[in-house]
DNA sequence: GTCTATATCGCGATAGAC
DNA sequence: GTCTATCGCGATATAGAC
């Protein structure tokens, strides 16, 4: 028999964002989630760099696909024309859960400061990897800079309007009309 | 003779940055600041919530005098009219500080990845406040939030170019020329 | 101001996996 | 036997409670 099981971070995760979501983040202990997992505080702290980390463990899949997308892309599209072709790839890819998981995550980090800014990190690595992948392409440095932004901003508000209350839209559609949205504001 | 004197938040952020310069942030200790400054670790906790908050003093003055810009806008501009209107204003009343000050705060936040978490927490702090005062001239939620994300992305590449080694430009030409190029790479 | 919780990390040891 | 994941102990520092 193993003495150790091989989903030990798996399991971590699963024990993390249970305890969140009975007696919030703040009032969460990592040696009670280690504990939880069946495994050290030491181990924990091998696989999450903090707390906080726990809750985003798969964070690496948006700016990896964002990427591939990106230099997968036919030549002769514009950045823009690029991001608004993987709506719908992005949208399945990285939300394949169910909502109501979607919806929890997002209320436990909206409740406390520290894991809204490590969210705001997450998309940090997506703007980064997304200018690096148009400079790639051939984009002028501040035009790959600018491009990113708008794609992240597209998906943040597009994420935002899917899991706010009313919502009842796809998330493909709503970061469709996020995106035509943002090309009007953009007109001064 | 005062007991204490009165500019103990002004001399523990002096201490705490020229302590990040000397030795970088991760290995100052929040009581070597406090020695420095002449005061105790207990007093640095109660000007600041974190060691990082010391490098963030007057982040508050950023989002108040965009809220004050947008608050006093004539009305039949729209967003973005108001925001390029506050250029001048922003870069003059934002950046009043010797220009090496800047590069020097900018390398620190780079060098850890706390402080720029910290960092986009501030620029989160911006786009809220546009948000709100565009709502508050009758935008639409969805519009008034798109604006105030496209203005924190031109602000924040704005200040990347003014801080970066070529740039000689001034901040306001810099943000005039990427809030042009923006515009432009908002057409897909 | 003092005291305390607890997050975080370095180190050496251990126990299977190959 | 080497490698790797884990463990247990201890040290430090941040942050909050009293």
């Amino acid at each position: 028999m193993a003495r150790w099981q091989p989903d030990a971070r798996e399991r971590l995760e699963r024990a993390a964002f249970d305890l969140f979501v009975e007696q919030g983040f703040a009032s969460t202990a990592v040696p009670e989630i280690a504990a939880r997992a069946g495994l050290s505080t030491r181990t924990f702290f091998r696989h999450f760099a903090d707390k906080r980390d726990a809750l985003f463990a798969d964070e690496h899949a948006v700016p990896e696909q964002a990427a591939r997308i990106v230099d997968e892309a036919p030549t002769g599209l514009g950045p823009l024309q690029i991001v608004a072709s993987g709506f719908d790839a992005v949208a399945s890819a990285q939300f394949a859960r169910e909502k109501s998981y979607y919806i929890l995550r997002h209320q436990i980090i909206q409740s406390d400061d520290g894991l809204r800014e490590r969210q705001l990190r997450t998309q940090a690595a997506l703007v980064e990897a997304l200018r690096s992948g148009f400079v790639r392409r051939g984009s002028d440095p501040v035009d790959a800079l600018l491009a990113a932004h708008l794609t992240a901003t597209v998906f943040s508000v597009s994420i935002g309007r899917w899991l706010s209350a009313e919502s009842t839209e796809p998330l493909a559609a709503l970061l469709r009309d996020t995106f035509d949205r943002m090309v009007h504001t953009a007109r001064p």
